[in-house]
DNA sequence: TGCAAAATAGAACGATCGTTCTTTTTTGAC
DNA sequence: GTCAAAAAAGAACGATCGTTCTATTTTGCA
């Protein structure tokens, strides 16, 4: 942990002055890693990830996988990152696009349920993490914690921009309402993925629906 | 799996006609092994928790406390069963005592919230547990299923019964509400245990209000 | 107080883990 | 094509895991 050894730092591109270069090789098979690791990572956990398993899966020896990232820790918040850029390219971004107020908390939540019932075979880590790290100090957890808390605070955004532009009342703040909202997330992923319970989609939309009219102006 | 040698079935007293028998030093520390199994389950989680560190807690070797067991899984088993009695014990027989109906749910909600509140610090393995074995089949996951359901069933009744009195209506059916409830502790425990975000109490009690606010007749 | 049975301890097993070190292969600019 | 650097493999380490087997201690009825 005291020793600053880190194997190899790839975040600077090693191409100098031509900035455009295709991806050099040790970066595609870093991209292999990741990609199989994530998928490893949403059914067993990141704490059940091991370095193992995703050798075999990506065909690659163990050190040649370890030498990616340097430490199993390193390659669980390289997990973390990639997550985080999917669900912001999923979730996030094509919301975005809508005009703010209630159409794009609506596509927020929209994508969100998407994203969540896709997750129902493979479980999300923003769930099973923040169950895994709650009372695990250290980097892995500040990474999920520092991803889960930009999401939210977009999520609670937006409920801000549906009050400003009056079509939400202020009777609660915007993070309760949000809170509510992620409880709807969580209950899906519970009953759907734990209890296979086949019509808890059709509940967190009513749930929704249900705070939507209660706010509505 | 298949063998089923079950070294110590304890369930049938040894005390033959005399029923009335204090505890048979076998079953005093199976107690204090549970009971210290519970507390690391607790913490680190049902797939965290190992037979040497429960021994290492009771002082006792590893081999001791297997042998009380016989498998890992047969001693988480045993850790479901003891929190399922513990919950039973302190959330649902204390509300049966009130009234049916509305005073009822809220005193299964409040007890819920104390006993959640009171996780924040150890942990609750009704949702750790649902992360960790929701698509891993088997004994433990059966069981673990199994009171999760047994639970929900009796907060499910609780709010047909306060419709049955006609302090809630039907609108939406008892299922719909108990999975909105259920959203406030999950988000209470996301909020509180992984985030430290010390006003998640105030929220899941509030939201308890606004779902009993728009239900009320 | 005896004595069988129950309870516990102790040592060892094979497996898996993250990590380190060394060696071999592959890459890519010259 | 050369050759240094990068990438990957291979072997081995200490640690921990659940489990098994055997030996020792403790229990509790006669």
């Amino acid at each position: 942990m005291t020793d600053s050894k880190s194997t190899r730092k790839t975040d600077t591109s090693p191409a100098g002055e031509s900035g455009r270069r295709v991806l050099i090789k040790g970066q595609q098979t870093k991209s292999v890693i990741i990609d199989a690791a994530l998928g490893l990572a949403s059914q067993i956990g990141l704490e059940g990830l091991s370095i193992g398993a995703v050798a075999e899966v990506t065909g690659m020896s163990k050190s040649g996988v370890f030498a990616h990232f340097g430490s199993r820790e390193e390659l669980q918040i390289s997990v973390i990152r990639e997550y985080h850029d999917r669900f912001e390219s999923e979730v996030f971004y094509p919301a975005m696009q809508k005009p703010r107020g209630l159409p794009r908390l609506q596509a927020l939540f929209d994508n969100w349920m998407v994203q969540t019932s896709a997750e129902i075979d493979s479980g999300c880590i923003y769930i099973s993490g923040a169950v895994e790290f709650d009372d695990r100090a250290g980097p892995v957890r500040d990474a999920l914690a520092r991803s889960v808390s930009t999401w939210q605070t977009a999520l609670r955004r937006a409920v801000e921009l549906a009050q400003d532009e009056g079509q939400l009342t202020r009777q609660s703040d915007a993070h309760q309402i949000a809170f509510e909202i992620h409880g709807l997330i969580l209950a899906l992923h519970y009953e759907a993925r734990f209890l296979r319970n086949p019509s808890a989609s059709d509940r967190a939309r009513c749930g929704f629906l249900h705070i939507l009219t209660r706010y509505a102006t």
